[in-house]
DNA sequence: AATGAATGAGACTTCATTCAT
DNA sequence: AATGAATGAAGTCTCATTCAT
């Protein structure tokens, strides 16, 4: 049985995450994701064709742990199930801008790479309609201002996870307010 | 005497702007550019030292037209100030995006890369202050809640304006709809 | 494991030293020095970050050799010390004026070559002293014409080098030949 | 009658003639040049086709000013006329590298370089020839050493011009001083 | 399987020269 | 005649990818 790997896919695919997160698409470089990896820069060609495919995968990756969370979260009370879904959302740090950069992919560069493209454009409508389901639900039952377009209450829902976190609340506090804001407004009630 | 120019310096900003936005920092490259334009590459350099002078007098530019716009603003009403402020700031398409590029630039490619950074710096901490201002302002006159924290107030609307428009709403009306959920919320009042 | 080297580093230096004297500091090309080494051009970005490093390293070397040479020399007797140096001078073809091209150098093209420049600055220094200080004891001890100002004695023993020798005579010989018309001037004695 | 001239074609290559020195002819740009003249760049043009016309015509002009003088010298007393002549050539400085850059311009850049390095080429020959012609005759009035080798004499003396004058010693005092070297040697007599 | 050197396409930039005014 | 903008060839350098060990 021939040697060790000096790292596994998964290995590099954290890494690779961290490193498309902090320099985006077109600044993200094999070489100095070779650094933060114990091996040499071609190692790398052993678990991936290329680039394109390598991101691809990783998209791909955080895709399914996203998909997999959310598809557990139980819909019951349509509300409860969005605050867990931003839960989620937020927990998986960089996600929206990730799933961005697909377009960016050009498909052809290998197989996998459109199979794995496929995939994340799959889920990401798959993720969407879950939302747009509750958020409809949410309407239905009164618990949503119906004078508000539902385009206009998603694109607001989903950009939360943006909100730049400015004074490092920790996460599942920052996640209520965040929630809250969105439900209620920041707003006084009279 | 001497040749006419094939393009001003502005309309080079102007496509420099839009490539920046659709190809990102590291992305955006000199040579789509000159396509884009009449004239050969080379040309750009009758404007700019280099390419990173180039993105810092676009930076610039897009930023001296925020700043006169926002200190334009009658800051009697706050909440009308605010609301005007959303506005200014979602007209001026990607503007949060591109100020964003301006940590990876380097200041010392040429003296005027410096100075415009250093505008920039400066029209950012200047932009931030009157929104945070206008923000403590309404808190203190009630009209916002005072249980959430602010800096989560000022990062919810500070991020309102990268929220995806995914219908194309005109942008008046987008606005105020924007404006309103951050005020009120997406739930119902009961 | 890997590839073996189409070139060493001492190689690269030696074709770059000859191309240096025959073009000049700025008629040195990357791409002529390539076509006369096996391999790419851009392998020789696996050796210097950049040309000047090269450059500043290229020097360094012949730098190094020279003051290795000259400081193997016995001083006991000053003229023959003299005489020693001359000869290593003239073979180390071309050292005077390649030493020339190191204010050309920006240093700050790279650690590195800021350390060799001020290596080369540093031994150019401790080479100059040593002339001068045998020239010193050449007067002293009465063997230097004490009428002439030594700084018109050093200038012309430091040009000695540069005398263009027509006839290609041996070095050697050129050698003492030069040496003897330093100190015996060509005109006849009475 | 049409404008006046901005520079005259013997303005344009005194600049010329001073930047050849100063940056070697590699290093020589239009660019650089043009600055120091009042008008455009572009108007070089008006006096040669193209830089390396400008070159040669800037040596020819160099060589006929030192040619004439050559030829006015007296040549009744050998010693004497070499003495003068060394004059010539240390106040026309650069002359000797100034010329040596002939052999890197392309004559066929246009008829007049060709014409221009031609006449060089054989004023260098001229100038030689007066030298050594000098030298033989200095030999057989028994004036110079004949053990010494002409070529090894001679190279001497010509290189006597590029020794570098570091104190900075007047003119005249400093050509007496580097012929009496040459002469006499800088050894004691005993 | 892993390596590290080699490679070439392509980016940025410079500069002599041309061209329209 | 003079200008200054425009140009393209050519140089330096980077980086994903390939290759020999």
């Amino acid at each position: 049985m021939g040697r060790r790997h000096v790292f596994t896919r998964s290995e590099l695919l954290d890494h690779a995450k961290r490193m498309l997160l902090e320099h985006g698409y077109e600044g993200f470089q094999l070489k100095s994701l070779s650094t933060r990896l114990p091996g040499a820069r071609s190692t790398i060609y052993q678990y991936f064709a290329n680039k394109e495919e390598m991101i691809a995968a990783c998209m791909r990756r955080v895709m399914e742990d996203v998909l997999q969370k959310a598809q557990a979260v139980d819909e019951t009370d349509c509300m409860e199930a969005l605050r867990q879904l931003l839960n989620i959302y937020l927990r998986e740090a960089g996600f929206h801008q990730l799933i961005g950069y697909a377009r960016k992919i050009n498909p052809s560069s290998s197989p996998s790479t459109a199979r794995d493209l496929e995939f994340v454009e799959q889920a990401h409508v798959t993720l969407k309609n879950q939302i747009e389901r509750l958020l409809v639900r949410a309407r239905e039952e009164g618990r949503i201002n119906p004078d508000i377009p539902l385009p206009a209450v998603t694109g607001v829902f989903f950009n939360l996870i943006n909100t730049p976190n400015l004074m490092d609340i920790p996460l599942p506090e920052w996640s209520e307010w965040l929630f809250k804001m969105w439900l209620e407004g920041a707003g006084t009630r009279n």
